[in-house]
Parts: C-alpha cells; structure tokens; sequence
DNA sequence: TTCCATGTTCCGCA
DNA sequence: TTGCGGAACATGGA
C-alpha cells in the first residue's frame, strides 16, 4: 500500500510510539529485508533512542544519534508496535524491542522493501538523486513548473519517476490525472499552463486529502478513481467508462470520456 | 493453476 | 542524456 500519503501515517505511527525509549535489541527475522549488514545495523540503533522522525517521498528516517535508520515500504511493508510477544505480526523482518519490553514491527510480505542505515537524510537524498517532496512547503507551482520544462514522454511516467518528484505511485498518479482530467498517456511538452496547473493542484490536493481521511480512518471518497479501479466501471464524475491499460509498465485505469 | 498486486532496479535499444 | 519496454525480485489472494 505505501505511496506517500501512507508512508506518511507510518512516519506519525513511529513518532507517537517509537521515540524516545532505549533500544534494547533488534531482531532480525529474515535478513532478506537488509539494506546494510545485520551487525551494522544493531550498532546504529542497539542503546541509543530514537529522537526524531522524517519522510521523504515513500522513504522514512528515524534519528538514532550518529545515523539514521531508512526504512522503505516498497508494495507491501507496514509498521506494528505492541507489548505482547504474541502480538507480533505475521510477516514481520526487523523488531525493534525497547526497554519497557514494547517493540515495533517492521512487516513486509512481499519483501520489496527495505530497512537500513544512513548517514542522515540529506544524504540519502542526495545519493538517491531523489526529486522534491510534493506535499513540502517548497513545492509551488513555479517549481513545478521547472521540473516539467524540458521533459518528454508520457505525463503518468514522469508523476512515477522518484527522480523528478518523490512519493506519488501507481494508485494516486492515476487519481491525481483523473482529477486533472488529463489523459495518463498525453506527452509532457504538450500540455497547456492551465494543464500543469491542474495536475499540480491535483497533486497536492490528492496527497493532502488521501492523508486527511486516512488519519481518520476512513476509506477513499466513492467520487474517487481509485473505488473504480475495473475495467468498464462507471466514472463518478461524467458517466464515462472506465478503461485500463499499461502506462510505464503498470496497470492504469483512466476515464475515457473525460481524461483527454 | 494462472493472473495480479499502492515498488525499484537493471539491461538493452532508440 | 532521456525515455521506454521487459524482466527480475518474493509472496499471497482471488
């Protein structure tokens, strides 16, 4: 499930339950899920507390002092915090027990994801070469502006490329086009000011709204794509059919009559 | 049994 | 350099 809007409910999950208590061991369970050596990773975070938490994208930082832990979600991680050993989720990788006994689950089924350490934040966005967040204060319309200047190709597969914005996916490009009345497949150095002025107000409405529900615990809107997502389906908004295809190698649901 | 899944990376080709 | 199609990774659910 992890786009950015969940990997943001994870970033509020570990700030209200895994902050600010020792560490006391770290359990690996399937070393698969590594993105550093298992000895590297107890040295980083075993007797230290976690002071901070930050995201970027899909991807997670914990401040452990000297590093930072990285966690990646890829389709299927999430994250579990509970006190009774029993408790321990199905596919978890990585536990973090703390002191008190309490401990936090890193569970991955499908194990795309990854846990690792990194100098800091900055630096692995710099490495990663990752674009901006787009729900970041600094993601105006100008700077949206820059990023699609220039570029080619389709418009779905430029929202999907990490290198150029970080955190939308599959499922909230697809809404984000959907809202913007944008056909996924139209090429970049074709659309109008107004067009990229619609899909960046759809970004940043998408994420925002997808985040503002899901904290509440609610479901997607049934006006949203993303309820729609069969072939032939009705579209909520204009009575259009709903039809798939491939778009950058993913299966993509789009309205026929009213993204153009 | 077969197909599909909210992700990323690597490779070859244009 | 940019963009794209395909394959690979691992696992469970419909």
């Amino acid at each position: 499930m992890p786009e950015l809007p969940e990997v943001e409910l994870y970033c509020r999950y570990f700030a209200e339950h895994g902050l600010h208590q020792r560490v006391a061991a770290v359990h690996v369970l399937d070393e698969r899920i590594l993105g550093v050596r298992n000895a590297a990773l107890k040295k980083a975070v075993v007797g230290r507390e976690f002071t901070q938490v930050r995201r970027h994208g899909k991807h997670l930082f914990a401040d452990a002092g000297s590093s930072w832990l990285h966690l990646h979600f890829g389709m299927s991680g999430d994250l579990f915090y509970y006190d009774n050993d029993s408790a321990q989720p199905r596919f978890a990788r990585v536990v973090f027990e703390f002191d008190n006994g309490s401990r936090l689950a890193y569970d991955d089924m499908r194990l795309f994801g990854v846990v690792g350490v990194t100098p800091g934040p900055d630096a692995f966005l710099a490495e990663h070469r990752l674009g901006p967040d787009p729900i970041s204060s600094g993601f105006r319309l100008p700077v949206f502006r820059t990023i699609v200047h220039g570029r080619r190709g389709a418009v779905k597969s430029l929202l999907m490329t990490q290198e150029i914005i970080a955190g939308m996916g599959n499922l909230y490009v697809d809404e984000t086009l959907y809202r913007a009345s944008i056909h996924p497949r139209r090429a970049v150095d074709a659309l109008s000011d107004a067009e990229v002025e619609a899909i960046y107000t759809g970004i940043r409405g998408v994420l925002k709204e997808a985040i503002a529900f899901k904290s509440r615990g609610g479901d997607y809107p049934v006006k949203w794509l993303t309820q729609h997502r069969e072939e032939g389906d009705r579209c909520p908004r204009c009575g259009g059919t709903i039809q798939r295809t491939v778009v950058f190698g993913r299966t993509t649901y789009f309205c026929a009559k009213h993204q153009v």
